[in-house]
DNA sequence: TTGAAAGCGCTAACAA
DNA sequence: TTGTTAGCGCTTTCAA
C-alpha cells in the first residue's frame, strides 16, 4: 500500500513538485496544457493528495467534531445526519463520538478534538453543566452548543426556544378543553427542561390551570425511565385529562404504561410530547408533540460554526428558533363526564 | 487561538523540542525528574500535541472512516455507537459519512478517505455493487464491509448469516401452525436481500410450503415504501396467514397498511421482521423479528479493520454471525378457519 | 540522558 | 510559466 506522492508524480512529469501542487489545486500560473498533462498523469498514477500534510501547512483540517451524548438515540441521529450534508455541501467532514452523558468523557472528547486539530466542534452538551466544565477550553477552538440553551452566555449556540415550546403545548391543549394538565418527566440539570417546565408553569398561570409538575428522578429520559415514572403515576388516581411529556422518549414510555393499565390514549387520556423523533411518527403511535426543526437547527449550527471559524474576531451568537405542534393522534377533547 | 507548540514548551523548558516530545509520549532514555518537571510545564502552558504533526510522521491518524448510507436509520445509528465505542477503546475516532445509498456519492466518499488518509473504512454498501464500483480502490486503503454479505468475494466483510435468519424464520411461523407465508419486500441489487429469500424459498420447500414473494420495487426499504406497497397488497384477496417481511421497517410499513384496513396483528395476520430495530420495540409495536447482533457485528468490524491495519500482508476475513428470533406479539398461531 | 537534524507531503513566497 | 526553498509540528535516528 505504498502511496504515491507529489514528488513521485513530478519526477514522472519531469517537473518542480511545486508544478504539480498547482496543477491540482487549480491555482494560475500554470499553462492550461501542463495542467492537463499533469492532471491525466495523476489519475494513471493513482495519485491522491495527502490531505493530512496540507492541513499542516494550511493549519485547517476541514473538519467538525461532533460530540453527542449518544448517536443511537433518534433525535441526535437525525440532528447528525443532516449536520453531516450541510457540513460536506461546504467542504467539510464530521468526526464522530459520543459522550455517553458523562461530563467526564465529554471533557475528554473535547480535549482529543483539540488535539485532532479539528476547525471547529459542535456540541450536543451532556448537560447544562458541560458549559462549565468546558469553559476553560472554548477559547482554544470554536465551538456551537446545539439543543440546549446556555441563556446568556458568552458563547454561541443554537436551540429551539423551549420556553416557547412548552407554552404553545399547554395551549393547545388548553383549546381541546383540558383544564388539568400533567407535566411529566423534567429532568434536573437540563436548561432545556428548565426552560420547558417554565413555560409550561407561565402558561398555566396565563389561563388559570394548577401547574402540576412530575419530575423525572432518573439521570436520563430513556422510554425505560418514562415508562417507570408512568407506571407509579397510574398507579394512583387519575385526576388529570392530559398528559405534556418533557420529552416523546417520556411520552413513549407512558404510551406503553398506559397499554398495560388499559388506559386509552387519546380516549380516556390526551398525550403531547416534545422533539418530534422519527419513532412518533410511526404507526399505532401517532404521538401529537412539540416539534423540534432539526434540519434547521442542524444547518444553523453548521452555519454559525462556519462563521466563527471564518472571523477569528467574532464573539459568539444566539439563535433561538420557533418550535411548532404537528398534530397526530394521541391528544383529543377530554371526555364528557 | 494562537497554538502552543512543542517548540514553545521546549524554549520556557530550557530543553531540546525533542525532549519535550519524548517526555510527552513516555518514551524510555530520559530522567524522570525532567519528564516530571515538563509535563508540568506542558499543562501550565495549556500545551496539547499537534495530532496533525503527528500523523505525518507516523503515518497514521488513528482515524476510522465510517461510511454509512444514511446514519438517521435506526440500525446504522446503532451500529455507529458501538462502532465509537469499540474504536475509542483502541484509540481510533470515527469519520462519518452518508452515502445516501448512492453509488456513486459513495464511491467519492471512499476517494475523501484515501486522500484523508484515515487507517482504514468500515463500509455498510450502498448496494451489492458497491464492491464492484470500489474495487479498484480498495487495495489502497484497508476495508471492512459491514452487514452486506459478499461472498466468495476476496475482501473482509462481516454479516449476519442472512440465509439462515430467513429459513429460521419460516421454521418460526411453521411452528405456529402456519403454512401460507407471504414473503414481502425483496429488493433488488441486495445481495442481503437475495440471501433472505433464498433462505425462505428453501425452508419453504423443506416444510413443503408454496413460496410466494411479493417483491419491493422500490431502491429503499423505508417505512414509507413498506407502507406503499402494504398498501396495493391488501387490496387483494388475503390467502395467507403470516407475513415475513424482508426488513423491520418494511414490516412497520405494513402495520401502518394493516391498521387502515382494519387488520389484525397478531389475530388476523401474524408478522415477524427482520433486524431488529429499536423501533420494533415500541410499545403498540411489539414486532417479533429476526435479530442482527449490532453490537456484535460493530466489534467483529473494528476488531478485523484493526487486524488488516496491523498486519498489512494479511489478506481478507469472512465471519458470518448467526442471528436469532426475538420474540414479541406480531406473531400468534392461524386463526382456526 | 540529552541535543541536533532529517524528514513526513504539502503549499506558497520568492526567484529565475 | 516554472523551479527553488522554507517551513507546518512532530518523531526518531544518530551523535555527543
Amino acid at each position: 500500500m505504498k502511496q504515491v506522492t507529489i514528488k513521485d508524480v513530478a519526477k514522472a512529469a519531469g517537473v518542480s513538485y511545486s508544478t504539480v501542487s498547482r496543477a491540482m489545486s487549480g491555482s494560475p500560473g500554470i499553462s492550461e496544457q501542463t495542467r492537463r498533462r499533469i492532471v491525466r498523469l495523476c489519475e494513471e498514477m493513482n495519485y491522491t493528495a495527502n490531505a493530512v500534510a496540507r492541513s499542516m501547512v494550511m493549519k485547517s483540517t476541514k473538519l467538525i467534531g461532533l460530540i453527542v451524548t449518544d448517536i443511537s438515540n433518534p433525535f441526535m441521529s437525525e440532528l447528525a445526519y443532516y449536520i453531516d450534508g450541510q457540513a460536506r455541501a461546504r467542504g467539510y467532514n464530521i468526526v464522530l463520538c459520543n459522550s455517553l452523558r458523562n461530563l467526564e468523557q465529554e471533557r475528554g472528547l473535547f480535549e482529543l478534538m483539540i488535539s485532532r486539530k479539528v476547525d471547529g466542534v459542535i456540541l450536543l452538551p451532556a448537560e447544562t453543566e458541560s458549559y462549565n466544565t468546558l469553559s476553560a477550553l472554548l477559547p482554544r477552538i470554536p465551538t456551537v452548543f446545539l439543543g440546549e440553551n446556555l441563556k446568556d452566555a458568552p458563547e454561541s449556540y443554537v436551540a429551539v426556544d423551549n420556553y416557547r415550546g412548552a407554552y404553545m403545548g399547554v395551549e393547545y391543549l388548553y383549546r381541546l378543553g383540558h383544564r388539568q394538565i400533567l407535566y411529566f418527566g423534567k429532568r434536573r440539570g437540563s436548561s432545556t427542561h428548565q426552560l420547558r417546565s417554565d413555560g409550561y408553569q407561565a402558561a398555566c398561570e396565563a389561563y388559570g390551570l394548577t401547574p402540576r409538575c412530575l419530575n423525572n428522578t432518573f439521570t436520563s429520559t430513556s422510554i425505560q425511565y418514562g415508562y417507570q415514572l408512568a407506571r407509579q403515576l397510574f398507579a394512583q388516581p387519575m385526576d388529570y385529562t392530559a398528559i405534556f411529556a418533557a420529552t416523546d422518549t417520556n411520552a413513549l414510555g407512558i404510551i406503553q404504561a398506559a397499554e398495560e393499565r388499559g388506559i386509552r390514549i387519546p380516549e380516556d387520556l390526551s398525550l403531547l410530547g416534545f422533539d418530534n423523533i422519527r419513532d412518533g411518527g410511526l404507526p399505532r403511535i401517532g404521538l401529537t408533540t412539540v416539534e423540534q426543526p432539526k434540519k434547521l437547527l442542524a444547518s444553523m449550527a453548521v452555519d454559525a460554526l462556519l462563521d466563527k471559524i471564518g472571523n477569528e474576531l467574532s464573539g459568539y451568537a444566539h439563535r433561538i428558533l420557533t418550535p411548532s405542534i404537528v398534530e397526530r393522534n394521541s391528544c383529543s377533547k377530554p371526555r364528557e363526564e
